[in-house]
DNA sequence: AGATTTCTTAAATGATGATTTAAAATATTA
DNA sequence: TAATATTTTAAATCATCATTTAAGAAATCT
């Protein structure tokens, strides 16, 4: 006997709350209540698609990471390092900033290592990983083959980090800090602001470490 | 009749196990249970000297606050803006990279930013603010006049996040990201890693602006 | 339609963790 | 030391959630 057409919507409107609410709060402070509440579910039904809390985070993840657009290694060619490095810094605001799907990812990431449940280490490596590697790749052509890892490394920190101002801080904080609606434009200009900011910064650790 | 001479220390040493408690793993992650085990208590006791869960967790940000060595406004004279900088990214870096006293403080923030528990907005204002204008002040200084207060804030974003890596990333994960231990040279190395970026960050940006 | 399987639900059960209670232990003062 | 106040404890209670159950509703297939 095969499926019933309407079968998986259910399990994807719970999927998609699960991502929402697990995004927003960690893994802790979200109940399985809420989650099934916001899909118009029965709570039974997370047991029933996905037996548990912790594989229904788990699946959260893997969900909100297919979703997620990742700033890609923009096709080499001809594009300069640097215009690579704006490319990716842009991207990763847009994302940062993004509640839906984008930013989803961007929000469990960084719930996920700032209290750490422990059910997602194998995606860790997995999906993390090739990411930062993007990165670490335009930083190491901007610097020259001259500098050491943790150099490197140390300016993909600096870059990530000022990047995830929009992860960390709520909406309504970053308004009142800045005075002003959370735009589009403020966006831009934020986005603007880190490359400057950065391209300066790696240039000038560039410099100090030959 | 007067208070026992005994009296207070296990209600500081529960205070204190909250510090590291609610630092490690954030207001919902926590439990009572925890707390009391490390300092040697019955879990009554928190009822006792406390009354709740979440009045403890307010105590618990004051003391961390007032433990904390927050980076002074060093002392003017003749020290130029861009020393002051020097000093405070050192004195940031320090106390984010302390698991005891100083650093609890700053974590507690980070977890209460990142998914506040609404239990301490009022010290939201009045421990916190006055923190920020320090850091303002420099850039201001470094940048000049001609900059306004979006510049200057985005450059704030900029360099405490930059600092916020020690406290967003568990220890071993960033021994293994640096492939080596969490030394005090490794410390201070991205300590002079951050000025060096974020001095050039600013200058680059300030000019951009004129 | 009738048989079969998939979904959905309300209510029950269990587990964990916060809070209270009341009695026991310990200190202080006179 | 006796009287009194303070602190500590184990066990009970309560609340919140996650998880299970068992029965009913809705599709699908023959």
């Amino acid at each position: 006997m095969t499926k019933r057409a309407d079968g998986k919507e259910k399990r994807s409107r719970i999927l998609e709350s699960a991502c929402e609410v697990f995004a927003e709060k960690g893994y802790h402070a979200a109940t399985v209540a809420d989650i099934c509440q916001r899909a118009g579910a029965n709570v039974a039904a997370v047991n029933y698609y996905f037996t548990d809390k912790s594989a229904l985070y788990v699946e959260a993840w893997q969900q909100a990471y297919k979703q997620s657009s990742r700033p890609g290694s923009p096709e080499v060619a001809d594009i300069s390092p640097e215009e690579q490095l704006r490319i990716y810094i842009h991207s990763l605001i847009k994302n940062f900033s993004d509640h839906d799907a984008n930013g989803q990812f961007a929000r469990l990431y960084l719930m996920e290592l700032v209290n750490p449940t422990g059910l997602i280490h194998n995606l860790w490596h997995e999906l993390i990983e090739p990411m930062r590697k993007v990165l670490l790749g335009i930083i190491s052509e901007i610097m020259g083959a001259e500098v050491t890892a943790e150099t490197v490394l140390f300016c993909d920190m600096s870059i990530v980090n000022q990047c995830r101002t929009l992860l960390t801080v709520r909406r309504s904080d970053l308004e009142y800090l800045l005075a002003q609606p959370l735009s589009v434009d403020l966006i831009n200009r934020l986005a603007d602001h880190i490359i400057t900011f950065s391209l300066a910064g790696i240039k000038a650790v560039g410099k100090s470490k030959n």
